[in-house]
DNA sequence: TCTGGGGTCCTAGGGCGA
DNA sequence: TCTGTCGCCCTAGGACCC
């Protein structure tokens, strides 16, 4: 059986756990640069706020209702999410983190286990030692538990959270109760399609022939099919395997034409980039850089474009990633467009201890050296403090974050405080 | 004035060598 | 040497997830 373990309006909730006079009060957080709602809770729900709604549009409407906005604290959240998770992984002998709010649980050969007991310890546990609340849903597959969850979600007066697809009858009940829009693998664009042959539901979507399925759409959906059916076809996934893509990449404050600006911002995601990459202990051997005008300003000439610049050896060192990345930027960049958003990914990725080297072009061998001691010292005195020469030196970019609460969990100087009268 | 960021997997189609 | 076919590899783009 499998466990999915979920955390309620996560960001909300996270914002709460350190502010309990905001119980029962609308809360909605907003995503980078305050630009548009990426969390909301159940009473921001219920007023109508929509997922991805334009902060600056629905202003009046958070004033009007009372809803605290805040702006996203990934630190915050990243920290509950760990603590989460640790809890989590004294339950099941396999735990999956498939998201900074959600986890896999695998419980394989437990079938002395009463899940409903074990269900609710874990609500018990973590509800009690993060202030987080969970929905857990059990099934047989993932896109089950999946199912599972959001039933428990949805239902969760009658549920209390808590919802177990461990019977033929009740995986039916589910699956034709169930979207098929709300199918995990289902996006808007196969639901469409499903739903322009009549297929709703889940139920329906089980009815198709593999065959039928496997034509028409492709093997995803036809696992999907038979994970729905009850059989597994997804396992648990190895999260510790090194990522095969990493991407830095940011929209601006402002509109900037100026090539000055674009190269300090690329090479300063360069580098965050490559300190990724050092911290996954792997190399990458070819880097994307892309560049981006505000494609909602329709009154301004548009502008997008991207360059992959193989690097001639595995490299992740700062200063090369940084070096080849401002080199794609000089062919891609062009005057007189007013760019809003820049990015930088590292690809091809290998691990840092199978590096080949070239007859005539090696890495940097003090690189490695001054990486290591970078790394160290951002590591003790504060994460990005020590940078490299061509980053904001001489100014500070600062994304707008007007309602940042403080890191409650992760610094000391921004604890919270207990005051006695 | 103001619209997020970071991933994965699959397929189609072209290049290319056997 | 030329041509057709097959299969492999690579890439771009599309779909999905949070």
């Amino acid at each position: 059986m499998f466990a999915l373990v979920d955390c309620n309006n996560f960001y909300a909730s996270c914002e709460r756990v350190f502010r309990p006079d905001l119980n029962g009060v609308p809360i909605v957080v907003l995503s980078n640069n305050d630009g548009c709602v990426i969390a909301r809770s159940n009473e921001a729900k219920k007023l109508g706020v929509p997922m991805g709604a334009v902060a600056y549009q629905f202003q009046e409407m958070f004033t009007q209702n009372n809803i605290q906005v805040f702006s996203s604290n990934y630190a915050l959240y990243g920290d509950m999410s760990a603590r989460v998770m640790n809890l989590l992984s004294q339950f099941a002998p396999e735990i999956e983190v498939y998201s900074i709010d959600e986890a896999f649980l695998l419980y394989d050969k437990c079938d002395y286990l009463n899940l409903a007991d074990e269900a609710l310890k874990i609500k018990k546990v973590v509800t009690k030692s993060t202030g987080i609340p969970i929905s857990i849903g059990f099934a047989p597959t993932k896109t089950l538990a999946k199912a599972a969850n959001k039933i428990a979600k949805k239902f969760a007066e009658r549920t209390n959270g808590i919802y177990i697809i461990d019977t033929e009858e009740k995986r039916i009940k589910a699956l034709k109760w169930l979207p098929v829009e709300d199918v995990w693998g289902i996006g808007r664009r196969l639901s469409k399609r499903l739903f322009e042959i009549g297929v709703k539901t889940a139920y329906d979507f089980t009815q198709l022939s593999d065959d039928w399925v496997k034509k028409k759409m492709s093997v995803v959906e036809l696992r999907l099919k038979h994970e729905l059916e009850g059989k597994p076809t997804l396992e648990m996934a190895d999260t510790a395997v090194a990522k095969q893509n990493i991407a830095t990449t940011r929209s601006f404050d402002h509109n900037y034409k100026e090539l000055a600006v674009l190269q300090e911002r690329v090479s300063t995601f360069a580098a965050s980039c490559a300190q990724k990459l050092r911290r996954q202990k792997s190399c990458c051997n070819a880097i994307m850089i892309f560049l981006h005008t505000n494609g909602h300003r329709k009154d301004l000439p548009q502008y997008s474009q991207n360059i992959v610049v193989k690097t001639p050896y595995p490299t992740n060192s700062s200063i090369e990633i940084g070096k080849f990345a401002l080199e794609g930027l000089a062919k891609i960049y062009k005057e007189n467009y007013y760019y809003k958003k820049a990015g930088v990914v590292v690809m091809d990725i290998t691990p840092e201890n199978r590096k080949q080297f070239s007859l005539f072009e090696n890495s940097n061998p003090k690189h490695l050296l001054l990486m290591q001691a970078m790394d160290k010292l951002n590591k003790t005195i504060g994460n990005q403090k020590v940078k490299l020469a061509r980053h904001d030196l001489g100014r500070t970019w600062k994304m707008k974050q007007e309602r940042l609460s403080p890191r409650f969990s992760t610094n000391l100087k921004e604890i919270i405080e207990v005051k006695t009268h």
